[in-house]
DNA sequence: ATGCCTTTGTGAACGCGTGCACAAAGATGG
DNA sequence: CCATCTTTGTGCACGCGTTCACAAAGGCAT
């Protein structure tokens, strides 16, 4: 997951704790498709396996919104849908700007999930004026220094943010100054925002990261518990060297005392 | 965040808390870029405000790596660079391919974040015909017929799949019957894999979902606190069929509200 | 009606993660 | 060598989140 809000001390909104929240989605997906499917009701057990969850979870989660369910029966899937969409605020329209239209910003403007969900596109945005009005997944891309006009006519309250690191911070701080209070950020950086302005952050090689840590372990622990680096130098620092020198045994003795020295 | 991973009952690997591996990348990103400032040492106060954390977490997360720091002085950039890539395993090359090279593959496969990290894209795999051999990134597209000779050939352990929801499931399966054992899905689906298996999920619609939520509770405290629910009885099992054939526009536009039953 | 069977809703216990606050460790200057 | 000052490393307490386990509630058959 890449994820993590910014401020507010994992204050429970309005009851719901932060946790249940960011599963709602999950459930609401799982019944959708059994909606497709003209499932009427659904038990616990089954839509917390559809949904990758405990059923112990998500009966203590659908309980932060209140009695919805029949016992001995299940919930009923049409009303379930209204009321986690209505939680979440999806009866409503949210108009989005994308900033940033290079690859991800483009592959993001043509992401179906959005539409289907409440969220419309209401402008993509990119600094290059080579890029203005050049139509991208139906919309024409308007140049940025249109943004903060665009922000304020649309009502705009929602931002994604897909464009390099170095500009991040500054399409940040316009966006939360033309009026937006929620940012979606693609950028890898630390984005600083003002109290109660919500932002979250999605990192792809972070997550590849942490996978490839979970990763080394698997290797090292079915090769016989060695250490799991094959102490492998590479670049970077020796240097360091009083600690390393010493033959500083790590947190665990996996440190390969060798340093390159 | 987008985030999870599958089983494994938050087992903490090696004595490292996953929320501090999840944190560790997030160090390794400020530490370069000190680092390529040239910047020789830094506390951990300065150090968690350039990521984004508490000094206190930061401290305690490295104490789980063990004990490199100067009492005093702070951490010596370089040296703490090269732990933490030791210990996310980024001192290796990973090898990865990505499968399903529409909008979103195509935007990551240019990337660059993967690459400086050690990760390096070992092939691009979709499962149209058309793109086969059409060079995307500089990388051919190889065709799906290809996926298990591919794994297996450069040794690969992580996929990335970012193919529509139909297809996820399937492609997960070929991966892991051909060797993979760490997954990073963005296709909106729950994937199931057999145990040992890691699955990372980055799910765009559902971070907009979560920050609609408090958008919306935002909305809905400055005027007035009115309650965020209309105020729904809802007693036994009245509503229910009620909700969806009021005419509820369904909490999302594609869910027809009138139900076949 | 009555009793049985299924499934919800939740009280309670437990474990992980966070943040405070401080003692220990080392650097630095006299 | 000693005093002082900075910053780390961590013991401890607290709160959130998860899970168990069960009583209450409703459906259904007889």
């Amino acid at each position: 997951m890449a994820t993590g809000r910014t401020h507010r001390p994992a204050t429970r909104s309005r009851g719901i704790p932060e946790a249940t929240v960011a599963r709602l989605p999950l459930y609401l997906r799982a019944l959708t498709a059994l909606s497709e499917r003209s499932v009427p009701t659904v038990s616990s057990e089954e839509l917390a396996t559809a949904a990758g969850v405990n059923s112990a979870k998500l009966r203590k989660d659908f309980s932060y919104l209140g009695s919805y369910g029949t016992r001995g029966v299940g919930y009923d899937v049409e009303y379930l849908v209204y009321q986690i969409s209505r939680e979440l605020g999806l009866t409503q329209d949210w108009p989005v700007v994308i900033v940033g239209i290079g690859n991800l910003g483009a592959a993001l403007a043509n992401y179906g999930g959005f539409a289907s969900r409440g969220f419309r596109v209401a402008a993509l945005i990119d600094a290059d004026p080579a890029m203005a009005g050049k139509p991208v997944a139906g919309l024409p891309v308007r140049h940025t220094d249109e943004l903060e006009s665009i922000i304020t006519d649309n009502g705009v309250s929602i931002g994604v943010i897909a464009t390099p690191a170095g500009a991040a911070q500054q399409v940040c701080d316009r966006l939360v100054a033309a009026g937006v209070t929620s940012i979606l950020n693609f950028a890898p950086t630390v984005l600083s925002v003002p109290e109660g302005v919500d932002v979250r952050k999605v990192d792809l090689s972070i997550e590849l990261q942490i996978l490839a840590f979970h990763e080394q372990r698997k290797a090292g622990e079915e090769s016989g518990q060695t250490a799991t680096t094959p102490a492998q130098p590479r670049t970077g620092a020796p240097a360091r060297t009083a600690a390393a020198a010493v033959g500083r045994k790590g947190p665990e003795g996996d440190v390969p005392a060798v340093m390159p020295a």
